[in-house]
DNA sequence: TGTACATCAGTGAACGCGCGTTCACTGATGTAC
DNA sequence: TGTACATCAGTGAACGCGCGTTCACTGATGTAC
């Protein structure tokens, strides 16, 4: 039953992909290595034929995931902002955001997924900052300042069990945004 | 071996104490009921005699978290902000905000945890409101952008595993923060 | 190009382990009289 | 207030279960000649 060099890297891959939306869903520790292969159409055995163990299998779950999610140049943070604070986002863990699915999970587990993480961090602060003008000290503030409220506002709204609330919170990390980054946008004229 | 009531409601707190800084340092799903148990000096046998399951166990101890470390009137949001974007608060896990600790596993778990946080989330975005002036909408919109940004900002900078990129996140996140709440009380004149 | 053989991707049974939970037991506590 | 007895807080062994991981096996793939 040997598969093909090309079969092989194509059922990494959508190891990889099962694993990226159920690790979102449900937590790194609430998934196993067993779910993760059926979700990806085999059995569990063949598992360490592809990864050395779960943490492995976690810290490229995480590369792949980000990697894949990467904005290449500049990212507007608008637009940005419009997609994810948005109940569609709240309401889709599993295709989410990885930071406000895994963020704390990640913090506690091995240091090689925390370091991925880590260094998506530094590019994504960067492709904020890029989209801004003004001096680099203000466009990098705007960047984090930007990021951390729409993650902090994700986490909320889905800790959040009505609705109505949930979108209360969304709306107004929105608008807290825009402000935010419209006064920084004056100061740079 | 029986102990008294007033023993039992001791125990019972030591219980709850244990689990709250357990949970969050090491996530739910990272503690053992043993462990908790162990940690408040006592054996897992007697667990049963205070929960009906470990889920009740996490229900409780979240509500027994959020009720101690909740504001009783106005929360000034500058000072509040100040002790949580600190590299403090992000080294010390085990007594620091619940949200950013176990927010996103909350979120998976049972439903009765999520609707004790739910609770929180509604008395400290008034709480943090009351602080402020101006229109009530605006109010709002102030407090959740805040609470959102300092959430986001320690998730990030627990993430970093490099200090001086945590350093920054929280500064960066703590001027952003004052920013925006400069910008609101102006308009509030 | 064809043949012989080594490689190895994936299968499925099996392993050791830690988990949540149960239970018989102990003996101090609380209560009925 | 004192006595007899039921209650029950906490102990520690035991349970069933799911987990991560290992392993013998199969047979198609890849390679050496």
């Amino acid at each position: 039953m040997r598969n093909s060099q090309a079969k092989k890297d194509e059922n990494r891959q959508l190891i990889l992909n099962a694993a990226g939306n159920l690790f979102r869903e449900r937590g790194i520790d609430g998934v196993s290595v067993a779910e993760v292969m059926g979700a990806a159409s085999m059995t569990h055995g063949g598992f360490y034929r592809h990864f050395a163990d779960k943490n492995e299998l976690v810290a490229q779950t995480l590369a792949s995931v980000l990697d894949s999610g990467a904005e290449k140049g500049p990212t507007p943070i608008a637009a940005y902002a419009e997609d994810y604070l948005s109940m569609a986002h709240r309401a889709d863990t599993a295709e989410g955001c990885v930071f406000a699915a895994l963020g704390p999970e990640v913090v506690r587990g091995a240091a090689a997924s925390r370091q991925v993480m880590t260094n998506t961090i530094r590019r994504q602060v960067d492709s904020f900052a890029q989209s801004l003008s003004g001096a680099e000290a203000t466009r990098r503030e705007v960047a984090i300042g930007s990021w951390a409220t729409m993650i902090g506002a994700i986490v909320l709204a889905r800790v959040a069990d009505d609705d109505a609330l949930a979108q209360e919170i969304l709306t107004d990390a929105k608008k807290w945004l825009s402000a935010g980054i419209a006064l920084h946008a004056e100061d740079s004229i």
